[in-house]
This record gives C-alpha cells, sequence and structure tokens, in this order.
RNA sequence: UGCCGGAUGGUGUAAUGGUAGCACGACUGACUCUGAAUCAGUUAGUCUAGGUUCGAGUCCUAGUCCGGCAGCCA
C-alpha cells in the first residue's frame, strides 16, 4: 500500500513493508501523553506522527492517558490534553487510560509469577540501587530473587490488599542482573504507592511502571507501530520481553524517532510545570511558552505548525531545530490569510497644517493584497494622525527613507505629507510633527508627478482606539542550561508591553482573531485578557524587514 | 575501557553504490503605495585515516566527537 503523502521516512517505509507482506492488516497507533502537564511543540510532532502515519495508511490512532503514577496526574492535564489535540484537527478513534487495564496488568503479572519470571523484592530503594551495578560494573542478584512462586504470589496479593506501606516492597521481573542494558537488569514492574488516582481512586495501592504497563496498554488496544523518542530505545528489548513472557496474543513493534528541540526556549513538562509553579510565565498559555495551549494564544495556527513539523521530517538523529523556522511557517501561512490593517504601537501626532479643520474622508484599503477576493474596506482620514515614532528622525541616517525634516513621504492608502515643523517638549523630546500634504497624490488618483521613496502607515486621531500591544522575543535569551536557576535564564526582553492605537476598523474584533498590522507584524486577539473596552494584542511573529540603521543615532 | 544510537553548509533535511539537492538563515539585486510578500542570484557541506569498487556521503576496518541509559518517573 502506498501512502498518500509521498513523503518517506524510515517508519512510514517500515508501516509500507508491514503492510504489503501481510504482517499488518491494518495500521494502529497511538498518542500515549501522561496527564502531567500540558502538551508542548514537541509533542505536536508525535501527534502528527502518530496519527499523520495512521491517516495515510487508512488506519486508526488512539489517544491514551498514560496514567500509571498517581502522584503526577491530574483531570485538570486530561482535558488540556484533549482540547490541544482536537485543535491540531485530530480526532482520536478510542480515548483510553492506561489505568482502565490495571486488572488486566496485574494478572498479567500475577502470570509472570506463576512462570518464575518476577518476584517480589523487600530491598529499599536505595538497596536496588546500590545492587543494580553501574554502567561498567554488573548487578547483583537480590537475596530475594530466589523466593518461591507461592510466596511471591502470596506477597503480591498482600502487596494490593494494602499490607505494605509506600516503598516496602516492589514486584522485579527476572530477568538478569549482569545485563549490560540497565533496564534488562531485574526492572521493578510494579511499586506501592497509597496515593489517590485521578481515574480509579483508591481502588488501587500498587501501581505498574511505564516499562511494564505500556506494552501490555499497546498490546491489549491492538497497536501495531509504537512510535515513540529515541530515549526509549534501550527498552526496546524490555518491550519485546514484556509481550513475549506476558504470552500478549497481539503483539506490537516500537519504533523511536528522535524528538524535536527548539533553540532558545524549554523543552521538557518538568521545566515547564516550573516556570509556571514558580510564577515565571503567566501560565501553561503564557505566549512565550512552547505550549499548545501557549502557541495558540500567542496566535500560531494549527497550520503553521504542522507544517512546520512535517518539513523537520522523521529521523534517528536528534537535533535543535531554529525557531526562526517555526516563524517562516508562520508568516507564509498568515501571510494568506490574514486581513491587513494599520496600527501604531509607538504614537507621534502629526498635524496636517492644509488640511482643512472638519474635514473627515473616507479612504479605501485592500484588505488582503495576496488576496483580492478579500476585498476592501474605509479608513477615515483627517487633520490629525498618529505615526509611529520610529517613522521619524530628526537627524536621519543614510538611506532612511521615512519622514525627517523637509522630506515628503506617502501614507499608506492616503496622501504624500512633507514634514515642516518639529514641536518639542521641556526635555527636548519631539512630540508632534507639523506637515502639509499635496491633495494631488490621493492614492488610487494615479498620480505619477513624483515619487517618494517610502510609505508609512497611520491612524487618524478622532476615531483611533487605544490598544494594549505585547510583543514577545524568545523565553530565554540563550540556550537552555540545566546548572543556571531558571529565572536567570529568562530573556528579560521576552515580553514588552506597548500602549498605541489601533484603527476604527478593527472596533469589533474578536478574540483569536489575527490581523497583520502593516510594516509590524501578524498579531492576535489575545483571549484572556481582551475586553470590549481593552484589546490587548499578541505579536504572533514580526515582519521580515531588510532596513537597518547603520549609525544608530537614536536621536529624534 | 559497559551497552545502544548517531555524525552531510550556521540550522534542519534529501541522495537506498552512479552529477551532493531542498528549505530556513545570512548576503546581493529587481520590483514595490507594507524596507513585507514576490522574483532573480550569491554564500556554504559529506567527522578523520585506511580499505573494497570502474565508481563511496552510502559498503568494510580503526579512530574522533556527540546523544541516550545507573527512578519504586514517563
Amino acid at each position: 500500500m502506498e501512502n498518500i503523502s509521498g513523503s518517506n521516512d524510515f517508519i512510514r517505509e517500515i508501516v509500507s513493508e508491514d503492510l504489503k507482506t501481510g504482517h499488518v492488516k491494518q495500521v494502529v497507533t497511538r498518542f500515549p501523553p501522561e496527564p502531567n502537564g500540558y502538551l508542548h511543540i514537541g509533542h505536536a510532532k508525535s501527534i502528527f506522527i502518530n496519527f499523520g502515519i495512521a491517516q495515510e495508511f487508512a488506519g486508526k490512532t488512539n489517544l491514551r492517558f498514560d496514567d500509571t503514577n498517581p502522584l503526577k496526574e491530574d483531570n485538570e492535564y486530561v482535558n488540556a490534553i484533549q482540547e490541544d489535540v482536537a485543535w491540531l484537527g485530530f480526532h482520536w478513534d478510542g480515548l483510553y487510560f492506561a489505568s482502565d487495564y490495571f486488572e488486566e496488568m496485574f494478572q498479567r503479572a500475577v502470570l509472570l509469577i506463576k512462570k518464575g519470571k518476577a518476584y517480589v523484592d523487600d530491598q529499599t530503594a536505595e538497596e536496588l540501587r546500590l545492587t543494580r551495578g553501574t554502567l561498567t560494573e554488573q548487578g547483583q542478584d537480590s537475596l530475594y530473587r530466589t523466593r518461591t512462586i507461592d510466596e511471591n504470589l502470596d506477597l503480591f496479593d498482600h502487596m494490593r490488599q494494602g499490607e505494605f506501606g509506600d516503598g516496602e516492597r516492589v514486584l522485579r521481573a527476572k530477568i538478569d542482573m549482569t545485563s549490560p542494558n540497565l533496564n534488562l537488569r531485574d526492572p521493578v514492574l510494579y511499586r506501592i504507592s497509597h496515593a489517590p488516582h485521578h481515574n480509579t481512586g483508591d481502588k488501587w495501592c500498587i501501581y505498574p511502571m511505564y516499562a511494564f504497563a505500556h506494552p501490555l496498554e499497546d498490546a491489549i488496544e491492538g497497536v501495531t507501530h509504537s512510535l515513540c523518542t529515541l530515549e526509549f530505545k534501550d527498552q526496546r528489548p524490555l518491550y519485546d520481553w514484556v509481550i513475549r513472557e506476558c504470552e500478549m496474543p497481539h503483539v506490537p513493534h516500537q519504533y523511536e524517532f528522535g524528538r524535536l528541540n527548539l533553540s532558545n526556549t524549554v523543552m521538557s513538562k518538568r521545566n515547564l510545570k516550573k516556570l509556571v509553579d514558580e510564577g515565571l510565565v503567566d501560565g501553561w498559555d503564557d505566549p512565550r511558552m512552547p505550549t499548545l495551549s501557549g502557541l495558540r494564544r500567542r496566535g500560531f495556527t494549527p497550520e503553521s505548525i504542522r507544517s512546520f513539523v512535517e518539513e523537520l521530517g522523521v529521523t534517528v538523529t536528534g537535533g535543535e531545530v531554529d525557531y526562526k523556522l517555526l516563524e517562516y511557517h508562520a508568516r507564509q501561512d498568515l501571510n494568506l490569510r490574514a486581513p491587513r490593517t494599520m496600527a501604531v504601537i509607538r504614537p507621534l501626532k502629526v498635524v496636517i497644517t492644509n488640511y482643512p479643520e472638519n474635514q473627515v474622508e473616507m479612504l479605501d484599503m485592500e484588505v488582503n493584497p495576496e488576496d483580492a477576493s478579500m476585498g476592501t474596506k474605509q479608513v477615515q482620514f483627517s487633520r490629525e494622525i498618529y505615526i509611529e515614532q520610529e517613522d521619524f528622525m530628526e537627524v536621519p541616517p543614510p538611506k532612511y527613507h521615512r519622514l525627517y525634516p523637509g522630506n515628503e513621504v506617502r501614507l499608506k492608502n492616503a496622501y504624500f505629507i512633507k514634514c515642516n515643523e518639529v514641536v518639542k517638549d521641556n526635555q527636548g523630546n519631539v512630540v508632534e510633527l507639523r506637515c502639509t500634504y499635496d491633495s494631488e497624490t490621493k492614492s488610487g488618483s494615479g498620480f505619477t508627478g513624483r515619487k517618494v521613496k517610502g510609505t508609512i502607515h497611520w491612524v487618524d486621531c478622532k476615531t483611533a482606539i487605544p490598544a494594549e500591544f505585547r510583543l514577545y522575543e524568545p523565553l530565554l535569551a540563550g540556550e537552555f542550561d540545566e546548572n543556571k536557576p531558571l529565572e536567570q535564564l529568562i530573556n528579560p526582553d521576552s515580553l514588552k508591553v506597548e500602549y498605541g492605537y489601533i484603527g476604527a476598523d478593527l472596533k469589533n474584533v474578536k478574540i483569536q482573531e489575527k490581523y497583520q498590522f502593516i510594516r509590524h507584524g501578524f498579531f492576535n486577539v489575545d483571549p484572556k485578557e481582551t475586553t470590549t473596552d481593552h484589546k490587548v494584542f499578541n505579536l504572533i511573529v514580526s515582519l521580515k524587514s531588510s532596513f537597518k540603521i547603520e549609525q544608530p543615532s537614536a536621536k529624534r
């Protein structure tokens, strides 16, 4: 069978081959998050791989919560994860919980004991660690390794009945304490934890470990290709051991791919949670976070995340992707879809002295020059407007095409204006510009009398609406360093808040709507902070700019 | 001095023994009522040393470097 997308990574080749040879009738994958945090863009890669491959080969994908550790899991995460997966555009075939299989897992563990393949160990966690050996030294058999089957059965049952305290005993696989693969040195299968579970309540006080539970979950659900990240590679022999020794009728296979790492950010649930818990960010959905909820609030579209992830491919090498590539995909998507508008983020007032005091006119503006079908809209123009502070310089550097004394520029969709006078306050700051306009130069009039180097955007003072703009830079100033406290790593400029103006055309914006503020970038209407009276816009990604001031004379 | 993986421009990725290609970035230029977009171009790569072969990024040997593994986490 051929896949639809045409992309052909090593996993798709395996799937293809399995289908062709008939080893597999229908491909079944699963996305198995632990509900102990919110999903991030790294998970998006796994989601696109698991759901994507199943889709391409007409298979099925389950959303399965790997909830085998009651201490860390919570229903808040269960709900958030479902929302995020759905937002990316995927529908799961089955919605399952590992905890629903606890009884079967217990029975399989009993089977292991009966076969002499598992035993109850009374050693402490510390003793276990000491006898496991090291990377270069083999481990030693536990004193309890030779317990009789009946004794093990009895003890394991008492574990389940709650007759021991946390950590007093564990169930271990009996494999090989001398194996060079640490995962095979009699790994722990079950531990005791008298903790309430988000799904099973207090029904259980023993919980299976990932290494035991995961292969069973896959087998129970009929998963054919269990796709996970590289760090589980060493567990593959154990995965196969569990399936085989537990005599699971269905045999899934594990394949590993490289995890996604993004530059200048934190990418582990542990550290993301820390940022949230320490109040260093505004929750899991802080727009600077690489979480899916953060990216959504920031304004990234699922389509741009998808094309980004798909471009990376599926490989067995690890690496770190420059976040600029994600920005590129966001621009690419938004450029075609986002309506254009003019917004002034750092306002500077301009009075057009030869424009009649009470005159007002409506000017046409293309909604999106990339898509004529989006039509035009009208924007109001009058004698007083705001322009961007950085679009004026009293002493312009070379190749500065914007406003400066004596220079003429075009106001986008309006007229040429020329700067005649600069008004300053007591401190010498420029507070107002007095300009004249040329009525011959109206946009759309076909005026060709003379040319102008620059076009700048503006907002009419009479109808301007105050707005808050949140400008973002990467969360971390440099690369993640686990030896430094998080608060020292955070980029102090990761969030800058500005107060400026939007035009009347944005009076009725709705949350999560995306716009391009001409010459600035793409912005999203913040869903958390925006009210009818106070509009907050999140910078999704700025427009590229080839303009650089050669001599940074910040003087205006 | 264990085991398992892996090394292709600054970054990510392709080439399945037969011309090292693509994308991002960076830099030019054209165009432009967004210094955007678009278009054209430039830049820059097979870890090292041997070997097999008419031919090696690809196969073999040795080395170097990088990642993962010593939770009763997943």
